[in-house]
DNA sequence: CGCCCACTTGATTAATATCAAATACTGTGG
DNA sequence: CCACAGTATTTGATATTAATCAAGTGGGCG
C-alpha cells in the first residue's frame, strides 16, 4: 500500500504513537501487509471455533469482535481500526472464543506467523511496539467493562465516540472532530449493550446536548471536550503519547 | 512454598492446564515465586497512575483490578485467584491504567522483569505457558464484557461464579461444587455493574432456585450443570483443556 | 412505483437503582 | 459473658432506566 501512495501504512501510522523507527524497521513494518483480502460489510473473517488461519492485519474499513449467546443476544467486544492486528499471538490457542466481523467494507492483510517472527526476532523495537499494540487492546478492554458496567447509556455511547475518535486520530483517519464511521443503529446496541430504540433515544439526547451529531456515516463531535467530560473519558487507558522511548524494558524477548 | 509443603505452586498447577513440564522447567516455575509479601483485604497492591514496580503474582487469596469513575463510581474488571501473573509485559507501558487490590487476604510474589527474562529466555515452553495465560486472562475480559451487556443480573451472577469455580479447580483450590470466596456483597455489586441491593435480591434468587449458595464465605454449587445452563457457560474461553502440547507455533519468540 | 431497511415515535412493561429502615453478624473492651 | 460499635445483609417502597411491543416515517434503489 505505501508503495502506491507514497503515504505510511496504518499500522506504521499506529506504531508510530509509541515509538519512531529507522529506515530498516520502518521498510520492515510496512513490507508486513502483503496483499489485502477485500471484506464486504457484515461479513465473517473469522468465526468462533475456528482454528486461526493467520493474524490479520485492519489496512482499511472498521471490524469488531463479537461474541453471540446460544439465545441469539450479540455483543461487540470492540472494534478494530485500520492499523489494528487482532491477536498476535493467536495461535498459542487452539480454537477462536469468539468472531471476528467486517463492520463496513473493509481491506484485510493476512500476515503468517512465520513472517511476523522472523521481523520481531530481527527488530526489538518492532517487537515491543506490536506488545504495545496489544496492551492497549486490553486497556480498551478493561475500559469497556467500566463502561458496561458503571455508566449509563449517553455516558457509554458518548465514550465510545470518544476512543474510536481518538483511535482514529492515532493513524491520521479523523480530525476536526469528525470521523467517517458508518455503523447502524443495530451495531452500535450490540456494542453498547442497549436495545435499539433506547440508542436512538440516546443519540437524539446527545445530539439535543450539542455533542455528537451523525450524518451520512459520518460522526461530528462539535465539542470535543464537553463530550470527554460528559463521557467522563480519559485518554490515558490509550497509551497514545508520541515519544520515542528504549526498548530495553522489555521482557520475555526470548530465543 | 513448595519446598515447605512438597506441594506444587499454584503457577506450576495453572501452568499445567496447558502443558506439562520436565525437572528443569518445573524447576524454574517453583523458583519464580521469590517471596510473598502479605496483603490484607482491601489493600492496594498497585494503584493507577503509578509507575510497575515487578510482575506480581498471587500465592494465595484473591485480588482484582478495578477501576474508579471520577464521581465514585467502582467497577472491578476481573480476579486474580491463585498462580494468576497480573501484567506479564506490563514494563511496556509507562503507568498503570487501573489499580489491583487485595481482596481477601493474600500473598503476592514481585518477580523482577530480568528474572522472567531470563526463564523466558531458557526454557520456550514455560514462554508459551505464560502466553496461554495472558491469553487466557484476555479472553475472561471479553467473557465480562458480554457478562455486562447482555446478560441479565441473574445470570450474570451466575456466570461469575461459573468463572471462579473452574478457575480455582484448575489450581486445585475447588471441588465438588464448592469453593472459598470470602467477598461482600459490595464487591460482587462492583464486579457485576449492579447495585448492592439488587445483587443481595439475585443471590437470594439464586439461592431459592438451587443453583448458588453462600455461607461464611464459602460459595456452594449445589448443581453445576444447571448453574452453568442458566449462566450460559461455556467453559471453552477458559482454554483450560488439559494436554500436553508442542511449543513450536508460538510466534514471537524473538531474541 | 413500491419495497426494504433503517430510523423514529409512543405506550407500556420489566429490570434495576435509590432511599430508608430494620435486622443480623463480628469483633472489642469491660 | 455482655454491651456496644461498626459493618454487612435484608426488606420494603418508590423512582429511574432501559427493554419491549407496536406502529409509523423516510430514504435509497431495482
Amino acid at each position: 500500500m505505501s508503495l502506491l501512495s507514497g503515504k505510511r501504512s496504518p499500522l506504521l501510522r499506529k506504531l508510530s504513537n509509541f515509538s519512531t523507527f529507522d529506515a530498516d524497521e520502518t521498510a520492515a513494518i510496512e513490507a508486513l501487509a502483503s496483499e489485502p483480502v477485500p471484506y464486504r460489510p457484515r461479513e465473517i473473517i473469522i468465526e468462533e471455533g475456528e482454528r486461526p488461519q493467520g493474524v490479520n492485519l485492519v489496512l482499511s474499513g472498521f471490524a469488531c469482535r463479537y461474541k453471540a449467546l446460544p439465545d441469539g443476544r450479540r455483543q461487540i467486544l470492540g472494534y478494530f481500526v485500520p492499523g489494528d492486528i487482532c491477536d498476535l499471538r493467536v495461535f498459542v490457542l487452539e480454537e477462536m472464543d469468539h468472531s471476528i466481523a467486517a463492520v463496513t467494507a473493509a481491506e484485510v492483510a493476512v500476515l503468517p506467523a512465520e513472517e511476523i517472527r522472523q521481523v520481531t526476532a530481527r527488530f526489538p523495537r518492532i517487537t515491543t511496539a506490536l506488545w504495545w499494540a496489544t496492551l492497549v487492546e486490553e486497556a480498551i478492554s478493561r475500559e469497556w467493562i467500566l463502561n458496561m458496567g458503571r455508566r449509563s447509556a449517553g455516558e457509554r455511547t458518548a465514550h465510545l465516540f470518544c476512543e474510536i475518535y481518538h483511535r482514529l486520530k492515532a493513524v491520521e483517519l479523523a480530525d476536526g472532530g469528525r470521523f467517517t464511521f458508518p455503523v447502524t443503529q443495530q451495531e452500535l446496541a450490540d456494542a453498547l449493550g442497549l436495545s435499539v430504540v433506547h440508542v436512538n433515544r440516546t443519540l437524539q439526547l446527545l445530539r439535543r446536548r450539542g455533542l455528537v451529531d451523525m450524518e451520512n456515516g459520518t460522526v461530528i463531535l462539535p465539542n470535543l471536550e464537553a463530550l470527554e467530560d460528559y463521557a467522563m473519558f480519559n485518554p490515558r487507558h490509550l497509551h497514545l503519547r508520541e515519544r520515542a522511548r528504549p526498548d530495553a524494558s522489555a521482557p520475555l524477548e526470548t530465543t
